[in-house]
DNA sequence: CTTGAACCTCACATCAGTGTCAAGTTCTAC
DNA sequence: GTAGAACTTGACACTGATGTGAGGTTCAAG
């Protein structure tokens, strides 16, 4: 599949889809000329990718976890050394701070919002 | 409360503390001097524009939202317009969105995170 | 007073992902 | 073989909160 294409299906721009690549955390086949060629799977992948940098991972701490997860078709093809594990775990505790934080906002939002209907 | 103390209090850097009230998201009273004197009540505010931030939220829309939110002594100096409350809810269903991703990656994290333990 | 900590304003730097434009190449379909 | 869409690399801009440093003023305690 082509670059266009990946972009279409996954909502992403080329753009980010040549920078996961520069960072290394999507590669591709290259046609005679030089043109990206991305398996199906390639998908699911910047889906992932995405959902990472959301929850503030950065490129390179995603570029170590990739290989250890497991993809929709198979079994991970690597295991996370325990350093990387444990700085996966600071993560997840972020993350769920985060999750958190998140919570109370909406709260403060549905608390307002709730207001402006009652008048 | 001066400056320092507050930023120790709320673990926010003076300097956004003070870029927060070139936002006119926090007001302070002045000494003859000119320095920042803060009321008891800035610190409850600085912990919720820093919860708004990390929930997505942009300065303008925080600045909108603050008069509409009940503060811990009592209840709001404003009411939402049909306009704000409108653009709240759509920012409350994107932290939804943002929830939803967040505990998809806690899940993919946690899944490396046990494959690595249990190894 | 004086001294040192704390504060002031202003300006420029940083981060990391993404947008955008330029100039050139490849692909696909006629 | 040619036109036009799609692709390539490279470089620079932006965003928006925050870091940082300079150069100067105010505050509080001795």
């Amino acid at each position: 599949m082509r670059i266009g294409e990946l972009a279409r299906r996954t909502g992403v721009s080329e753009r980010s889809l040549r920078y996961y690549e520069e960072r290394g955390l999507l590669t591709a086949e290259r046609t005679p000329g030089g043109h990206r060629d991305y398996p199906e799977t390639a998908a699911d992948r910047v889906i992932r990718i995405q959902e990472l940098y959301a929850a503030g991972l950065h490129s390179e701490k995603i570029r170590q976890l990739l290989p250890c997860m497991r993809d929709r078709d198979g079994g991970p093809s690597a295991v996370a050394t325990p350093r990387l594990a444990q700085d996966l775990t600071a993560e997840r505790d972020r993350i769920d701070r985060m999750i958190a934080d998140l919570c109370r906002s909406r709260e403060t939002l549905d608390e307002v919002i709730r207001t402006a209907r009652g008048t």
